[in-house]
Order: structure tokens, then C-alpha cells, then sequence
DNA sequence: GGCAGCATAGTTAACGTTTTCTAGACCGAG
DNA sequence: CTCGGTCTAGAAAACGTTAACTATGCTGCC
């Protein structure tokens, strides 16, 4: 800690001066590519120490083109589904020597557009993509564009939950199985013998995740020879309130149902509150099911039967094969499995 | 999107060559620093959407000297208390017109160190370090260090949720009120009438959160003129696992408790499923409170009473303060407010 | 002993910006 | 008609690093 000088940082000139070497023998023992002889990298190395040096990570990355870095771009950090992606996500980047920028639109697609084209600036090496979109041809065309750009500055566009974009689009897709989780979910509660199946939160069909979830509930019915009723299906936004108003909703249109399935698991907590408010119990009398398996679905009361996803693999397989894109060149497209999770929250319907 | 080369990024050279002027003219149009004539600015903005040239960051933080970025260091992304915090510091990073790098410890000091010197690395403009710490003299003087050593290379060291390090060294302090907090809600039970109050979550002395919290729930007994007795303090973990088995103790131990502190919600939510587990009812048979109102505790069965901390506002704050340090040179250390919010795990203790 | 070849170190030119500093053109005033 | 001033634009240097050359001693071999 000696020798330090307080009010501009050192630079590898001033190693090098204080080394008595040149810079790019400073430059050659930090990077070790190349021989230095012993004595040469001791008295850099204390230069160093001395001054306490650290890189200037712009620089190198002017010259070396390479910036370390992946973007993370998601509408909250909050919520446990995006919290647990980005751990993920966080986790591989480290794995990787990668440092991680993350920025958050909360909803507003223009401001995503916006912190794409900011990650470009930022020479990120991959930007990626958490959370459902909306699959209109207007934003698949959007996205496929700025697929393309980010592939011209060297970087790479990272789907992570949400679904391909065209086949000619450079892009790399992880998804987990939406669809076939609801359909799971949907047959394990037709083989318990209910019939009068509810589902919660069907608003937005433009918004993938709602559509592949609503998609496979219905499958799930086709498979037992059966179709959804209209009257059992409600809409609603992905917050816990919405399940709660939708559910007494529900109950007071008297539709017979025995077993409600919430799009996700917060929504599902609140089909749980209007149920018990209503002195339903549960699964006694209505069974409840969920989605996303977020760590809150284990503590509700009852625990909750729900769909599990694959969080934190997704995040970091969304970095893993875009990093070595070069690598697993075949397969930029992965769709990682959903199972069901039984808890507490279902049972077989009661007689008559 | 006509004439887009793809293989390689376009630079101010080539925009200008494409405008058919000089990288300095490009350069002042795009910043709008300097006069520039109407027809001259036609052709660069047009040359610039013609190529879908964007800036590059690293070159030019390489110059200017500042790479409006912000660092966010932080245990763990996942965990409600840190997401909201993280949510702060994003937020208002972005408010700023700054960039935010999120790298996650794991709990593992040395690895936080390394984190440090990386955002040193990266020339981030502030280093916010989240959660609590140790405060053994090592350990304060390490931050010491850590902070002159980032004030070096012009950055600033801020503390979030973690008390000061010394009046000398560099760092900009954003803390809530911890003891105050814990005294609040003692007394609160106190003055309901409860008189055996057990802490749970109360091992390591050192660390800055378990000790504060502990000493605010000592003092709120003196304050009535009493004293806390040893077999009403648990200690353990920050997990769920751990308030439950500490209350299984306890229960075991017949201590005559009416009331249980958890040192978080999540122990607390472990305390709950204890007390449930052995059959007494809460509040009627045992209150419960909480400490960091965790949105969690609103779902619990019954809603938590807990001690609110203004997450969001404390990471915003670290980061304005720090940004701002010249504004603010005066105080660089900020204490947030806690109250306690009563829900309905808490109520008067039953007669005899 | 001279020379190929290796080990080690230095020089110089990039990387893509911004920021001086310099300079031409045009204008109105004297 | 010329001269200071205002607009506008360009040339060159700088930011901190690395990589491609270049240069110096050595060692070992014929």
C-alpha cells in the first residue's frame, strides 16, 4: 500500500516507469502469453501491487474487441420467476469470465427496444431476452430485425422463455415447455375425475405464455375426449388480485366447477384467498393448481400442486449456448421440460 | 435498413465516409454539442440509420473517462429483500442515465472481493455492496482499503443496509434503522401485555444485522423495566428451515412463551409453521411478528406482522447519493426509517 | 569463430471515440 | 474594399491497452 498516489488512477506506463520496463512487458506479465523472465515479472509485479493497479477493462476491450460482458434484459427483478432466471443467468456469465449488465423495462416495449440498442453500445457479447412477448407479426418482425443487428456488432440475441423467431433470424431460443406443462397439469386433474375445470388468467391469447398455457389446457381435455367450457374459462392479469376477483367471479356465476388452475402460481394465491373467503376448503372442495413453481407455492396454505419450470437452468443455458454458439451451432433452439408438481392444493373432486 | 454490411460494426469513419464528411462532424451531430448545419446533420442522422451504426461505449468512456455505469453487489439475486434493494439501485441507475452491472457473492467474502476489484476494473462509477457484513476490525478495515482504493480510480464505495466503516474512509453509507425497528416491535408486544418474548435468529453476534436487531429488541424490554431472558433466545440461520426447527426447541423447552420474534419473515414463516405443527393457534394461543415485510408476509396464514424497510428507497438512495457526491458532500450518510406494520399474527396474550 | 536460433525486451501502430486547435467562408461595418 | 467576427468543418492528438514487428544478447553447433 506504499507509494500510492491519490487522484488519477496508474496506468501501465506508470507500471511500467516504476518497473523500470517498457508497457508491454507490463501488459505481457498480466496476460502471462507470453515468456518474461523471472526477475522482470517479480519487479512488475510489486510495480503493481505497489501502486495499486487494476486494468482499464475499456481499453482492452477497444483493442481486444471483446467486452466480457452479457446483458440481461428483463421487466422486473423482482418476482420470484425473473429473479430465479437471472440467477441463472448470473451464474453462467460468472462460470464464464462474463460480467453481467442487467436492465429492466417493466412492461414497456419501447423501452425495451431502447435497452437493446444501449447493450449494443455496450458491445455486449449476448443480450438476453427474459419473459413471455406478444407474437404478432409486427413484433416477430421487430425482434427479427434487431436479431440481426445485434449479430452484426458481434453480439447475440437471447430468447429465454419465450418462443423462436423465424427460422432465418440469428437468435438463440431457450424455452421450457409452456404448453406441455398446462397439458400435464390438465390431464393429472381430468384422471382425478374432475370435470368442471376452471382457468384463470386466459386474457392477452396475443401474449405467448398465456396463449401456450391456455393452449394446453385445452389439449389436456381434447385428450380425454373432452373441450373447455367458455363459462369456465376467465381472464385477468398475472397478479395475485386478479386471480382473486376472477375466482369470486367464478363462485358467484355458480358454474359447478370442482378444481381451478391459476396461469400462475401468484395468480393461484389468489384463487386460493376467494376460495377460503367463500369457505370453500381446499382440495376438499375445490381443487387449486398452479404454474412456475416459485418457492412461495410450497408455504401457501395448502401447499400448492403447480408446474414446475426449470428456472435457473433456463437462465443459464440461455448464456451457456450462446457464448459457444460456435460450439452447439446445431442446436441454438432448446426446450427444456415442465413437470407437474403434487402438493396439497388437489385431490379427487367429492361425490355426486 | 439499406446498405447494412454485415461482418463488421460500423465506425464514426465509416459513417462519415458515408456522409461524406469528417469523423469530427459525425461525432458533434450525434452528441449536439457543437453548431453543425441543418444540411450537413440531414446527411450523417442518415448515414447513421443507413449503416444502423450505434456508438461504441467502451471507446468512448475510453476518452471521456466515465462509463456511466454502476456496480450492484449483492449476496444473491433470488430473496425478496435483495430484489427490491436491486430494484433501487436499477431503477435509479436508469434515472440517472447510467448502467447497471449486477454481480451476486454467494456469502463468500473473498469472492466479494474479487467482485470489487473487477467493478474497479470496469471503471464503475459506484460500487453499492447490499446486505449486511461483518464488523470485526479486519473486516472494517479491509472496507476501509477497499474504499480509498476505489476513491483512486474515481469511483465510490456505498454501503447499503450495512453501518459505517470509520469517519475517514471514503464510502457513502445508506442504512435503515435496524435497532429501531426491533426496539419498535418489543415494545409493541410488550405494551399488547406479553412479558415472554422469544428471539429467534440471533447467532452471530458479529454480524451487523443479527446484532443491531438483537439490541433494539433488548433495549425495547428495558424500556419497561425489563430484562431479556437467555432461555427465550434461539439462535440459528436467516432460513425458513431454521425458525422452524429453533421453535421446535423451544416448544420443547416449556419456556411460557406468548410471543416469538423472527429475525426475518422467512424465519419467521418456519416459527409459524412450528407453532402450527405443534397446534396452537396464532395469535390467540401465540403471537408471531416478522422483521423486513417481505411481500410474502401479507400471504402468510395469518399475515405477518413484521417491521417494514423501504427497500426500494434505500437502493435508490444509494445510488443518487453516490452520483451526486459532490451535491451531497455534506451528508454522505443516510438512515431510512423502519416502523412496524401490524398485521394479524399478533394480538394481546390470553388471561392467566 | 561465425552463424542459426531462441529467449527476452522494446517500438510502433492500431482500436473508436472526443477534444483541442486550426482554417476557410461568409457577413456586416467602417 | 478590407477587416474583425461568426459559422462551420477538418486535422491531429489523446485516452489505455495489446499485438505485430523489430532488436538485442545468448547458447550451441559445425
Amino acid at each position: 500500500m506504499a507509494g500510492v498516489s491519490l487522484g488519477s488512477r496508474p496506468t501501465v506506463k506508470d507500471v511500467a516507469a516504476a518497473a523500470g520496463v517498457s508497457a508491454t512487458t507490463v501488459s505481457r506479465v498480466l496476460a502471462g502469453n507470453y515468456p518474461v523472465s523471472a526477475s522482470t515479472r517479480k519487479r512488475v509485479l510489486r510495480a503493481v501491487q505497489d501502486l495499486d493497479y487494476v486494468i482499464n477493462a475499456q481499453a482492452r476491450a477497444l483493442v481486444g474487441g471483446t467486452t466480457r460482458t452479457v446483458a440481461f434484459i428483463v421487466r422486473d427483478l423482482v418476482g420470484p420467476l425473473f429473479a430465479y432466471i437471472g440467477q441463472g443467468v448470473e451464474q453462467q456469465a460468472t462460470a464464464e469470465g462474463r460480467v453481467c449488465l442487467v436492465c429492466t423495462h417493466h412492461g414497456d416495449a419501447d423501452r425495451e427496444l431502447e435497452l437493446i440498442e444501449l447493450m449494443r453500445e455496450q458491445q455486449a457479447e449476448a443480450v438476453v431476452l427474459v419473459g413471455g412477448g406478444l407474437r404478432t407479426p409486427e413484433h416477430v418482425e421487430r425482434m427479427a430485425q434487431i436479431a440481426r443487428s445485434l449479430e452484426r456488432v458481434g453480439s447475440r440475441l437471447v430468447l429465454c422463455g419465450r418462443p423462436p423467431i423465424g427460422p432465418d433470424a440469428p437468435a438463440t431460443v431457450v424455452e421450457y415447455d409452456n404448453e406441455g406443462g398446462a397439458f400435464a397439469v390438465a390431464n393429472y386433474l381430468l384422471s382425478l375425475g374432475h370435470r368442471r375445470i376452471a382457468f384463470v388468467g386466459a386474457a392477452e391469447p396475443e401474449h405467448t405464455t398465456t396463449s401456450a398455457r391456455f393452449d394446453g389446457f385445452t389439449r389436456g381435455h381434447a385428450a380425454h375426449g373432452l373441450t373447455v367450457d367458455p363459462a369456465l374459462v376467465a381472464g385477468g392479469t398475472f397478479d395475485r388480485e386478479s386471480g382473486y376477483r376472477q375466482t369470486k367471479a367464478l363462485l358467484a356465476r355458480d358454474t359447478g366447477m370442482t378444481a381451478v388452475v391459476g396461469i400462475t402460481d401468484i395468480v393461484a394465491s389468489g384463487v386460493l384467498a376467494a376460495l377460503h373467503e367463500a369457505g370453500l376448503r381446499v382440495p376438499e372442495d375445490v381443487s387449486v393448481a398452479g404454474y412456475d413453481d416459485i418457492p412461495l407455492s410450497a408455504d401457501l396454505n395448502p401447499a400448492l400442486t403447480t408446474v414446475h419450470i426449470p428456472h435457473e437452468e433456463l437462465g443459464r443455458s440461455a448464456v451457456r449456448l450462446a457464448l459457444h454458439r460456435d460450439d452447439y451451432a446445431q442446436d441454438q433452439h432448446l426446450m427444456l421440460g415442465t413437470h407437474v408438481v403434487i402438493r396439497k392444493s388437489t385431490a379427487p373432486p367429492r361425490e355426486g
